[in-house]
DNA sequence: ATCAGTGCAAAACATTTGCAGCATG
DNA sequence: CATGCTGCAAATGTTTTGCACTGAT
C-alpha cells in the first residue's frame, strides 16, 4: 500500500495524538485509522466496516463508532452531517492542502470536494465579528447530478 | 399575535403555494405553517412539537414530520442538519432578507444566526466553477459559546 | 496482571410508513 | 361525500450503551 506524504503525515499525527491523550494502539482503532488516512473523502460508519471487511480486516460496528467518536473529539475527523440520514467522515485537516468543502447531490448522495482560498477568507473574515469564537466550519452547496437531471 | 410583514409574506406565500400544489388545508398543516412564521431561527421537529402543545394545538409528530417534508420539497422551508443528530428547519428565503447561515455551539447546540453578503458572492462566483448546477448552500461555523467556554 | 479496547447484542433515538377514522373542499 | 389529512402505533435505520472477553503495556 503507498501512501502519500500528506496521507502518512495525517496518519502519524493520529498516531501520535491519540497516544499522547492516553489511547492505547488497539487492532480496530489503528484499521480505522490507517482506513480513514488512504481516503480522499468523506465516508459513513457503513462504508468503513465494509471497506475493512473487504480488505481482511473486520471490525465491529461499535468500535468504529467509538473511534470516530474519539477522532472527532481530538479534531483528527470531520463529521459530516448532510441530510442523508447517515454521518460521514474525513480526516480532518483545518488550515493544510487537504482543507476543503462538498458539493451534494441531494438526489443520490453523491459528494464533490471542493476548496477555495476566496472561500476561506471571507468566512475568515465573517468569523471575527460573531459573539464567540469559531474553531472551524462547514460549506455544503446542494444541487443535482448529471445523472440524476436527466429526467 | 403579531406578525411582522415578512413573517406575514412568508406564511402567505406557503399558503397559496401549498394551495396551488393541491393540498388542503387541514389543522395540522396550518399549525405547522403558523409556527414557523413566527420563528426567527430553526427548529426542531421535537421542539416544534412542544411550541404547538404549549400553545393549545396539538399536533401528531409523524404529522409534523410529513408536513415540513412537504415544505421542504416545495422550497418553501430549509433542513438544516447540524450534527446534532436531529434536523432543524426554519422558513426558506433564498435570495430575500431572510437569508442566513449559522453560528453552532458544538456543546449545547445553541445557534446564532448570521448573514454576509460578501459570502454569498463569493459563494455563487464559486458555484459556478463546479461540475454541476447549484441550487442552494448551507454555511456552518463551530464554536463553544460564552456559557459553555467557562470551565 | 491490569485496565483499556473490542465485539456482540440489546437499547435508545430519530424518522418513516401503514392504516383506520376525521374533516376539508 | 370523496379524497386528502391526521394521529396512533408499528416498522425502519442509525447510533449508543452494557457487558463479558481479549489484548496491549
Amino acid at each position: 500500500m503507498s501512501r502519500s506524504p500528506t496521507t502518512a503525515r495525517w496518519a502519524d499525527e493520529a498516531g501520535e495524538r491519540l497516544a499522547s491523550a492516553g489511547y492505547r494502539r488497539g487492532g480496530a482503532r489503528t484499521a480505522v485509522v490507517e482506513l480513514l488516512a488512504r481516503q480522499e473523502c468523506a465516508l459513513s460508519v457503513l462504508e468503513i466496516e465494509d471497506a475493512l471487511r473487504e480488505s481482511g480486516r473486520q471490525v465491529g460496528r461499535a468500535s468504529i463508532y467509538r473511534v470516530v467518536e474519539e477522532l472527532e473529539e481530538l479534531g483528527l475527523v470531520t463529521r459530516l452531517d448532510l441530510g442523508t440520514g447517515t454521518a460521514r467522515f474525513e480526516p480532518a485537516d483545518p488550515r493544510g492542502d487537504r482543507h476543503h468543502h462538498h458539493l451534494l447531490c441531494d438526489d443520490c448522495g453523491d459528494l464533490v470536494p471542493f476548496s477555495d482560498p476566496e472561500l476561506e477568507r471571507v468566512i475568515g473574515r465573517v468569523s471575527r465579528r460573531l459573539p464567540y469564537p469559531v474553531s472551524g466550519h462547514d460549506v455544503t452547496l446542494h444541487g443535482s447530478c448529471a445523472s440524476c437531471s436527466t429526467d
